[in-house]
DNA sequence: TAAAAGGAAGATATTACGTCA
DNA sequence: TGTGACGTAATATCTTCCTTT
């Protein structure tokens, strides 16, 4: 699959059809997520201490255990989730094999990866953003993690991603809009002032230069008032008179009489 | 060859826990 | 010390794609 992270801007959330936009923008220059996702220093320095508990080992790796089965399940290419079943009302989970969590000897327990881990993951993501099988065994070996661990790790690691990448095209298009507003209320003025310009010397108003025409890159949507390349670098019609492009005329047009 | 069924994997929504101000 | 906000690990469910029949 392609990486999206990688597509620049799009906005589009479905996972096969994000081409209905791309935009030329800021996110282009390829954003570093792995900046914006760093985890403050101050915010790590805290993790290892966790009231002296190594998380990766009791209880909450006791806890966990419950669901080893599932595990070796899931590196057999199954999933666990879509067996289990939660009820909503307390939190209390039942397995496929009708243990609940509570049950099992501890409710739904988090751990906190150590910085080491949290490094490593993120080394791992910058090279490929999702997991094969066989990276995440040998990511969850290396990490002393359950696979299912480094799973969930690159899939809240994808969500945030793209939550980042939305914020910034949201505000990139903002942008956008209002620039474009500022456009047309330029434009809108430009055509008032011709507008009186004519009425009240119409001879002035026949020497001038003719209108401007923008040329509107099929490919990419771009406007250019250059006769032979839009801004995107696509050749006009002169050049490639197969493309169907749409010559745009900006001035409004006015009866010369 | 087209259509239906089923599974795998990723995306998304939500919950729940841990930390900090 | 209690509390609310926040980050994030974990879970549940949905969607899409691919393979098989």
């Amino acid at each position: 699959m392609v990486e999206k992270e990688d597509l620049g801007l799009s906005l589009s959330l479905s996972s096969s059809t994000n081409n209905w936009l791309n935009l030329t923008s800021p996110a282009q220059s390829q954003p570093q997520w792995n900046a914006l996702f760093s985890v403050p220093e101050n915010r790590l320095q805290g993790l290892p201490k966790l009231r002296g508990i190594d998380v990766n080992r009791t209880p909450v790796a006791t806890a966990l255990v419950a669901t080893e089965s599932c595990e070796s399940d899931e590196e057999a290419g199954a999933s666990c989730s879509p067996n289990s079943t939660l009820s909503k009302d307390g939190g209390s989970r039942k397995t496929e094999r009708g243990i609940s969590d509570e049950e099992d000897g501890g409710s739904r327990k988090k751990l906190r990866l150590s910085k080491d881990q949290a490094a490593v993951l993120e080394e791992s993501f910058k090279e490929h953003s999702t997991l094969n099988p066989k990276q995440k065994a040998a990511l969850a070996k290396k990490l002393n993690l359950k696979p299912r661990q480094a799973e969930v790790w690159f899939q809240n690691r994808r969500a945030r991603t793209k939550l980042k990448q939305t914020e910034v095209d949201c505000e990139f298009l903002k942008r956008c809009c209002e620039n474009l507003t500022e456009e047309n209320r330029r434009l809108q003025k430009e055509v008032q002032e011709l507008r009186a310009l004519k009425l009240l010397s119409p001879q002035v108003y026949m020497h001038m230069a003719p209108p401007t025409t923008l040329i509107l890159c099929p490919s990419c949507e771009c406007v250019s008032n250059n006769s032979t390349t839009s801004a995107c670098g696509v050749a006009s019609p002169s050049s490639a008179p197969n493309m169907p492009w749409a010559p745009i005329p900006i001035r409004p047009a006015i009866q010369r009489s």
